[in-house]
DNA sequence: CGTGAAAACATGTAACA
DNA sequence: TGTTACATGTTTTCACG
């Protein structure tokens, strides 16, 4: 189940989580590996599950989603047997990248894509209509997005 | 430099979104085109940075980052000189996944990954030292996250 | 002009020592 | 693990609508 990551697994996931393509020849230039030992490596580390996937990114603004917004969501916590389906509700909801229950009075935080505030607006709607548990909800607005990511830092000192 | 996104091309990103790995002639069946067809509008969107990058997601916790933190960072706006290193500091820590600023009082999110509260707290000193138009900082611990990815909505109906 | 088919090419995969 | 041979996927070319 779990796994150890040696030196060089930490050095060939540094590599690709930045570039997924990357031929595993130039990774084991980058690293001192043979291609081969790169590509098993890689291999048991997808069957591991510490690579969990291999994706594209996409310019959101050039798919037509332009908006950003950061939501806190308050949640009635006297009425636990809601919480289930409102994580299917936000599970279902494509617009809603990530999420999660973070520490205070009930919160969840919300990361929303748009394509325009009424787009938002109908689906911050059917938020509250569809889950009685939610009490409020705060918006805020990304003006600008100055990092964008998923990275997991990698020690690659030891 | 923009470009225009057919029904074809907004499913194949769809598909490439989940899986980049996908080899080129099932996307062909999938969306009714043949391999080469598909090829072709891949490296087209490449080119048009609509596809930005392809990167392997790593799980946090497999690599020793366990923890998330939402971090809302209250800058001094009377210092618009400090704002440009900020950006750079923020863009040069790699615990620090995504960075938006938002409307607010001069605020800033912040998601950061850190292997335990310790490493966390460190830097948010050095958040703190380096950066002198830091005004405040309160932290969310996420709790648990319902949901992850940078999956942009594609409408495939049109 | 974009597409599909078949070529050449590069890459990933699976055997071997 | 590295090296080799093999299978798979990608890139290019070209004729077609």
């Amino acid at each position: 189940m779990s796994m150890e990551l040696d030196k060089l697994d930490r050095r060939i996931l540094a590599i690709l989580q930045k570039d997924a393509r990357r031929p595993a020849e130039l990774m084991g230039a980058d690293v001192g590996l043979s291609a081969s030992a790169v590509q098993r490596r890689i291999a048991r580390m997808r069957e591991e599950a510490v690579i969990t996937a291999e994706v594209a990114l996409v310019d959101p603004k050039q798919a037509g989603r332009p908006l950003t917004m950061i939501v806190d969501v308050e949640v009635e916590r006297e009425r636990p047997e809601l919480l289930a389906s409102l994580k299917q509700w936000i599970a279902a909801e494509p617009c809603i990248q990530e999420a999660w229950y973070v520490t205070g009075a009930g919160d969840y935080v919300l990361i929303v894509v748009a394509r325009d505030v009424d787009d938002f607006e109908a689906l911050m709607q059917r938020l509250v209509v569809d889950n009685a548990n939610v009490r409020r909800f705060q918006t805020r607005v990304a003006l600008s997005t100055l990092k964008r990511g998923m990275f997991v830092p990698m020690d690659i000192s030891p």
